[in-house]
DNA sequence: ATCATAAATGCAACAGGGTTGCAAATATTA
DNA sequence: TAATATTTGCAACCCTGTTGCATTTATGAT
C-alpha cells in the first residue's frame, strides 16, 4: 500500500495515467512537482536548459498529453501566456492572483468543488473539464511604482 | 435626468470615460453593446469589415483604452485569444463557460462581488482589477462528436 | 475661419506563443 | 533480435498582439 505522497511522484503519476516513462516526461514532471507557482513554457524551458536542452515542441506536446490525462491544469493569463501546475490530490482546484505588471502568479487557498458548483451553477448539459478562477490586479510591490 | 439605459450608450459611455468621440471608437462600442457574448478581436474585425475596413492595430488600441477606462472587461481563454465584453451597469461580473472545441463562450448568471470576495479571500495587499471565472469543457453539441 | 498643437489612425515590420509535417531516434512488443 | 509504434528534434509556419513612424483627423486658441 502506497502513501498518498508516493502516488504523486513522477513515475507513479505516469504509470497511473498510462503514459510511457520517458526521460523527457519525467524531467518536466519533476519540475512541475517541485514548483510552488504555476509555470509557463518559457519557465520550464529555462529550468530544463540549465541541465540539458529540450526542444520547445517536445515540451508543448508533453504538456498537452499531461493535460489530456488530467495530470496538470492549464491556467490562461491576460497576456496570452498559459501556465501549468500539478493537478494531483495535494493540489485541489483553487483561485490564482496574477499581477498584470510583473506577471507573478500566486496560488490561493483551495475552494471545494461543491462550493464552486453551487456558486456558478453551470448549465447541466455542459461537461466541465476545468474551472479557472483568476484574479488580476497589482501585487504589493507593483502598487508602489 | 438620464435613464440608466441611456448612460450605457456609446457616446455617453465615451463622455463619462473622458475619451474623445471618434467614429472608430463609436463603431467598436456599438458592436460590443449589441453583442450577446464576449467577442474576440477577429470577431470585431469581421463585423467591422462588413461595413468598412478598420486596421487591426486601431482595434487593439481602442480596446486597450476601453479596458484602461473600465468600459470593457477582457476575458482570456485557453487558446490564447482574448475576448471582450461591456462592463457597464447592466453587465455585472459573471462567470463564463467556454467550449474547448468550438470555442463558444457563453455568459452565466452574475454573482455578487461580495460573494466572490468572501469565497476567494484575496490577500488584502493585492489590488484587484479584475476577477475572471472561466469554466472550460464541452458544450452539448460538441459532446456528441 | 485659421492656425498650432495634440490625439488618433494606418501601414509595415516585428515579437512571441503555439502548431504542423516529416525525418530521425527511441521505446515497446513479438 | 527484428518489426512496429511512439517519441523527439528541426524547420517552417500560423496567429495574436505590439512597436515605430508617417499621415490624418480632432481640438482649442486666436
Ligand atoms: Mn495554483
Ligand atoms: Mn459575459
Ligand atoms: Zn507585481
Ligand atoms: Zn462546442
Amino acid at each position: 500500500m502506497k502513501t498518498a505522497r508516493e502516488q504523486c511522484e513522477a513515475s507513479n503519476t505516469l504509470k497511473n495515467a498510462g503514459l510511457s516513462q520517458t526521460s523527457h516526461r519525467k524531467r518536466i514532471l519533476h519540475i512541475l512537482i517541485h514548483a510552488d507557482t504555476p509555470l509557463s513554457v518559457s519557465d520550464i524551458l529555462r529550468q530544463l536548459d540549465q541541465e540539458r536542452k529540450m526542444n520547445k515542441v517536445t515540451v508543448y506536446r508533453i504538456l498537452s498529453s499531461f493535460k489530456s490525462e488530467g495530470i496538470i491544469r492549464e491556467i490562461p493569463t491576460d497576456h496570452g501566456v498559459n501556465r501549468y501546475e500539478m493537478a494531483c490530490q495535494h493540489n485541489p482546484v483553487h483561485p490564482h492572483v496574477y499581477c498584470r505588471i510583473c506577471r507573478t502568479m500566486t496560488c490561493m487557498p483551495p475552494i471545494t468543488l461543491s462550493q464552486v458548483w453551487d456558486l456558478f451553477a453551470a448549465p447541466s448539459d455542459f461537461r466541465i473539464d476545468n474551472i479557472n478562477v483568476s484574479i488580476t490586479g497589482l501585487c504589493r510591490t507593483c502598487q508602489r511604482k
